[in-house]
DNA sequence: TTCCACATGTAACTAGTTACATGATTGA
DNA sequence: TCAATCATGTAACTAGTTACATGTGGAA
């Protein structure tokens, strides 16, 4: 357990962003909408309940931090916590990979329309990659360049080539699919 | 429902299957095995139950095919059927995706561990799109060019694609990372 | 006769999303 | 005083994975 075990996937993101300091679940899931959430996926209705599991599992202390009225609690990493996180990211084995792209779907069965219903799929496909990559070259980057260190950099920089390089690829298939 | 709408993510792949003609539920789940599960997963528990749930639903037909005196279905696509796969492949809104990358989180929080630490997650993340592109180029593509259409080749080629550019960023991270 | 591929199915579990509900603070 | 943002939380739902259970056919 506090060998990175039993942390799912909210808890693995909820502890790295912990252990750049204290945070509340509302910074949190703030962080995780502009940097995160484009290969790792965490929604506020699992952020706060994990929270909590994490304080009863020890590997996070909650303190009262209310601004007003207002109740408001930020946590910190307890050593355990730390220990774990730790653990997992110098855990030597392959993590976890997965990818879900519903045009790439749809291209792969696009047999059953005609020639202009494929290119509109591809057209689709590419889109999305030109989406994903403006919100990260506009959204996201801008944000990190403002506080974050250079792995986060790092990796939205991954974020924007790979969706570069799959947008290039879709304008050549495009290309080689109305030149047959 | 026939407009695409209520096919959740397994549905999609079966009936798309089915479309390119009769299959059965084993026939299903090995062709997601080497082809659709690196972009579109679905696993065998789910497929069976939710062939059931098509043919409820009237779009697809089932017929027995047993196998000497083991039980065998093979199912084809109703008219309705190929109507709901036709409405969703020519859906204009852009399809949904989602990516989760174990890896890339680590590297993410990898402030926390000294530079080595870093290489090291750099390598692994490395490792595993080698990994998947080697399934790619020696299972799935020469799996694929005995039979399936040009558009399934045309798929798998992104993956490689997109998996060999990956691989290629990271030995120059790698490289950089070293440098500093 | 043994093993592997073929073939189907279910139950239990785990996780995660969406939507809703509530209320305080801040700035325009 | 109004809207936006800050902040926390829960309930209902949907989905999906893993593991188990079972048995046949064909090849070596």
């Amino acid at each position: 357990m506090a060998t990175g075990r039993g942390l799912n996937n909210t808890a693995l993101v909820v502890l790295g962003m912990i252990a750049a300091g204290r945070r509340n679940g509302y910074e949190i899931s703030r962080t995780v909408g502009v940097s995160t959430r484009f290969f790792w996926p965490a929604s506020v209705g699992g952020i706060y309940p994990e929270l909590r599991r994490l304080e009863d599992a020890g590997l996070l202390e909650a303190e009262d931090d209310p601004r007003g009225e207002a109740i408001r609690h930020s946590y910190a990493l307890t050593p355990a916590g730390r220990a774990a996180l730790r653990d997992w990211l110098a855990d030597d084995a392959l993590g976890h990979f997965e990818m879900r792209n519903e045009d790439l779907l749809r291209l792969f069965f696009a047999a059953e329309l005609d020639v202009d219903g494929q290119v509109a799929i591809l057209r689709k496909l590419r889109a999305g990659h030109e989406a994903q990559l403006e919100q990260l070259e506009s959204g996201a980057r801008p944000a990190a360049e403002r506080g974050a260190g250079p792995n986060r950099l790092l990796v939205l920089d991954y974020g924007i080539a790979l969706h570069r390089s799959a947008a290039e690829w879709c304008r050549q298939a495009e290309a080689r699919l109305l030149g047959r």
